[in-house]
DNA sequence: TTGCTCCTCACGTCACGTGAGGTGGC
DNA sequence: TTGCTCCTCACGTCACGTGAGGTGGC
């Protein structure tokens, strides 16, 4: 019973709660249009997604987490994506198929490459902060090694210039 | 002569542009406690920073592009290292000093943890992006190989259904 | 039939953007 | 002295959050 995972239709709160954001920001991702239901709808019926839709909004979200881009830039590549897609599937000559390939290519690519950019600043980043780990691990080893003992409770007598 | 670059201070203008931000940007991190100026400032002066106010604001920078943290969180994490810093500063006791370097390192962990994080993810959607590049060209070597010629203007004679 | 999820306004919020109008330092 | 950068409001915008009040499907 139940029908099987790929062609499964999904609420807009299931869809919601898979991908960890609110029905609110599906919502307004479709009034921007960058994410369409399908069927009519006409005013006022639920909404109905499928495993593509979910595909296509897990990477809106990637776009925007991973690499911090605006609603604005990822519907721009969004509908250059989506024209190339509808193109291909769509009984293209062969023609049709070299342009649609040599166009996405280097989308694909953009993206590559922002994702590269951003993998050498948190490398950066990782790099700091275990210095600063390192740091702090000398530090305590110094002290451990300094004369005061572990035990906080036997040091009451330190000298002290005030009272 | 001009001050060396370790004890330089600068005015908003300097900072947001060496930071790639807007001086709203600094002004509004100061009124949610994020970044103070140097000095007194008292209504209406204009805002000195310095090599340290740099450095805290790049901080902040890392923690919003990449952790995606909110201003909220990351004043939290400021304030907390604030005060550590504070008392690591004033002549602390070798007791105090155990006691702010232990607080210290899991404050540095777990940010370094959110950096893992964002890096696994980082690089699964990399792989995702290079296995639709390899797609691409595997289908356009594919279709090199096809009975269309590659030089387009040749192909003039292609049969068709519609007319 | 009863909840539960869905729907559409619509105002609120976070993190700034963008002028208006004015003062101060190189 | 003249620009240029700075200042403080203050309203606008982007990307949603958060109810209010109501309808529809399992």
């Amino acid at each position: 019973m139940g029908a099987p995972e790929e062609t499964r239709n999904y609420r807009i709160g299931e869809v919601a709660e898979r991908l960890g954001v609110t029905t609110r920001t599906i919502r307004y991702y479709e009034e921007l249009g960058l994410l369409v239901p399908l069927g009519d709808r006409r005013e006022g019926g639920h909404r109905i997604y499928d495993g593509g839709s979910i595909a296509r909004l897990q990477q809106v979200l990637k776009l925007r987490d991973l690499l911090g881009l605006s609603l604005d830039e990822i519907l721009a590549l969004a509908e250059e994506e989506g024209a190339l897609r509808d193109t291909w599937e769509n009984d293209p000559s062969d023609r049709d198929r070299r342009r649609v390939l040599a166009q996405a290519q280097p989308l694909i690519m953009r993206q590559l490459e922002l994702v590269r950019a951003r993998q050498i600043t948190l490398s950066r980043f990782a790099r700091e902060l275990r210095k600063t780990l390192r740091t702090i691990e000398q530090r305590r080893a110094a002290l451990e090694a300094a004369p005061v003992p572990p035990s906080g409770l036997t040091s009451a007598g330190r000298s002290s210039a005030a009272r």
